[in-house]
DNA sequence: GTCTATATTGCGATAGAC
DNA sequence: GTCTATCGCAATATAGAC
């Protein structure tokens, strides 16, 4: 086969690693195999050892990579000072896409299971992803609340509520099998919902529970 | 051992599946054993596949179990007719409380990578935790929502973004062990935090921003 | 106990780089 | 043509379903 012969060194652990990813984020840590990641790929074992070490190795090494890649979509912080509203619709919309690639999907899948056996990909997981995400949407809510836009409010308790609606129900579902991802006119509305939610609440302002 | 020896049917298999889901709930399904569990429960392992037929019938077993054991609890609906911010915050506590049993951490960690493997069983999952707490709490919305205290919005929205909130970044930090589970103060806080913001908002009344 | 699956290792053959 | 990384396959060992 020869998928990896002589190819530069960085080609060859990208190849590897979509083909483990396909297998591992599919079957899980567990259920996959390294012949299964061969099948896929062509090639010899060898090669996968010599390159990883092991098969605790290529996952670690596939997770840490997905984790990394989605760091970099939501690092860009040039939204600040826009409307609140906006910034977290953008905010929302790219984060639900990033979450619904089948990388992002597939660690959520595999982690949490293997937390256990691999602590420390739990936590990279969490900070690059989820902990990432709410502590560049504190900095939003914080400059938004300098301006007077918002209440005094709890802005990374709000972030983490944010960032928990935007990887919910739905999210599940689709992690589930249970419905196809979000696209298009859908996850706009959605985004929107969970956003309006936040910014605005739900309780009627003549109702006599009205507070503040 | 005879753990299971001369017991009634039901005590038999109550003992099985509690030594089961330990094992199942914190290797998942493809780690874990039969071996495992009979070195837990003691006895043949002739037991479990007189009982449950094979590793499948185990897990599937295991999981009816639990998913049946979380709906009770969320059935209740004495609250109908309350102040809406009691009822969410009682429905808040109580979910975040389910959610956070060893069965329940146990379930969402193990069900995801085997979604594919269990479709079946993915789907009951959901329907009878996420999906069922979700009508659940959308009922007492349009109650509320029929009484004026609410705008009229789209009660199942803002149910599902709510649940959400409960199982949300905290609640995936327990899951993978990155912190213990919320209990006590810290616990009726967070909800608080949830309902607070799902009823009131975050946008200031006197920002131009504020809509309706 | 039986039998299959699979992680991991060893090694001669080989195909491309030079 | 030489050289070496990679291949292909066999072998080992262990685990685990049934």
């Amino acid at each position: 086969m020869a998928v990896a012969k002589r190819r530069p060194p960085e080609d060859r652990r990208e190849l590897i690693l979509d083909a483990a990813g396909k297998v591992f984020f599919e079957q899980g840590f567990s259920a996959a195999s390294i012949d299964a990641v061969i099948t896929r790929l062509g090639g010899s074992k060898r090669t996968i050892y010599n390159e990883f070490g092991s098969k605790e190795g290529l996952f670690t090494a596939l997770v840490e990579r997905c984790a990394d890649t989605a760091v970099s979509v939501l690092i860009k912080d040039e939204a600040q000072g826009r409307d609140v509203r906006a910034m977290m619709i953008d905010f929302g919309s790219q984060l639900l896409q990033v979450y619904q690639t089948d990388d992002l999907i597939g660690i959520f899948r595999t982690i949490l299971v293997e937390a256990e056996r691999f602590p420390r990909l739990a936590r990279t997981v969490y900070e690059k992803g989820p902990g990432r995400a709410a502590s560049h949407l504190t900095r939003v809510l914080e400059s938004a609340k300098a301006r007077g836009e918002i209440w005094p409010i709890d802005c990374a308790s709000v972030a983490n509520h944010f960032v928990s609606m935007i990887r919910g129900n739905q999210y599940l579902k689709v992690v589930l099998g249970l419905r196809a991802p979000l696209t298009g006119a859908e996850a706009n509305a959605f985004v929107k919902s969970a956003v309006d939610l936040c910014l605005y609440g739900i309780v009627a302002p003549n109702s006599p529970k009205r507070k503040k």
